[in-house]
RNA sequence: GGUGCGGUAGCUCAGUCGGUAGAGCAAAGGACUGAAAAUCCUUGUGUCGGCGGUUCGAUCCCGCCCCACACCA
């Protein structure tokens, strides 16, 4: 099946990858897969920069909407997810495309995920309850007496990674680095990236406009509207995090009320850290 | 005009009982295998407001000046 191709297109937020990948879209006559984390959330609009109406009615795409922000989406989720996708539309062509920022699960897709058993997550909220209460010193602690191969080899500063390695290793048995072989899936498809980039000014330039936009949208309305969902997952978002905390009435070191204004700062740093972060993972992959 | 309090890294400030200075944030770089818009790591030389004085030596003490804020007239 190599006469099949998937062209995938990364880039950071802002860069301009959706009207990119609908003009490619069009050109082959083909449809979308949207490789990212948070778009494909029905509940989430204003602050993720979706694709408009008008251009989700003219080409397809999958994985945007096709979520709600209550089930559980994660990288081997998006695998199996556009794995089907890409098949389902190289039925009817011999092009597809990929487009999206979160470099993690754009791999996922390309290369697969070693396989691990499923976790039950009791386990996980029972490592993260304790985890709040007696700090990372108990995580690092707990991952050296159940998992000293990882804590001598692994992130130990990291608690989000600790609390993972625990898991695995509490309910299989065996630590996570036995189960990572770092072998790449095969694919039965052809793959070309396409990584857009522009001058760091200029993106910095459209992120702070974008974030500006998305305020004149409504973002702060919407953000209202999901305030008793912020504990979730999909609800630690850029955008949507800081206006949570401007609802709460978080108070500032110095004793001063956080502004709208300040906050509407935060988000664009907060924007523009991440798509730092997005560029010095796809500098690499 | 007088009094008081300040002027130290891009910002907010700490500090040096006189031996040319350090935190947080910002910024930059990096990591990343089921939370990834998440999570984590690394990087701190700046006429210590200006000009003089004292001193072996001043960002620190003294004098004058400039600037900011507060209060009093």
């Amino acid at each position: 099946m190599k006469n099949k191709t998937c062209i995938i297109i990364t880039g950071p937020t802002s860069v301009g990858k959706t009207s990119y990948a609908i003009d490619l879209g069009r050109q082959y006559n083909t449809q979308i897969i949207s490789a990212d984390s948070r778009q494909c959330y029905r509940e989430l609009n204003i602050g993720v920069a979706k694709p408009s109406h008008e251009q989700l009615q003219n080409i397809h795409h999958y994985f945007i909407n096709s979520h709600s922000i209550h089930e559980e989406v994660n990288a081997k989720v998006f695998e199996q997810y556009a794995l089907n996708a890409v098949n389902t539309i190289f039925e009817k062509n011999n092009v597809a495309i990929m487009v999206g920022g979160t470099g993690l699960y754009i791999r996922a897709f390309c290369e697969g995920l070693d396989e691990v058993p499923a976790i039950n997550a009791l386990i996980r909220n029972e490592i993260n309850e304790a985890y709040k209460i007696k700090g990372l010193a108990w995580l690092q602690d707990e991952i050296k007496k159940h998992d000293p191969l990882y804590f001598f080899s692994g992130e130990i500063q990291n608690p989000q990674r600790i609390i993972r390695a625990l898991e695995v290793k509490l309910s299989t048995g065996n630590s996570i680095l036995n189960f990572q072989s770092g072998k790449k899936n095969g694919r039965d498809f052809e793959i070309k990236n396409i990584y857009l980039e522009i001058p760091r000014d200029e993106l910095y330039k459209r992120i702070n406009n974008r974030v500006d936009e998305m305020m004149d949208a409504g973002l702060l309305q919407e953000a209202e509207s999901l305030f008793q969902y912020r504990h979730l997952n999909a609800l630690q978002t850029v955008g949507y995090k800081e206006l949570f905390e401007y609802m709460e009435g978080k108070i500032l070191p110095p004793g001063r009320q956080v502004s709208l204004s300040d906050v509407i700062e935060e988000i664009k740093k907060n924007t523009r850290h991440f798509a730092k972060r997005q560029m010095t993972w796809f500098k690499k992959n």
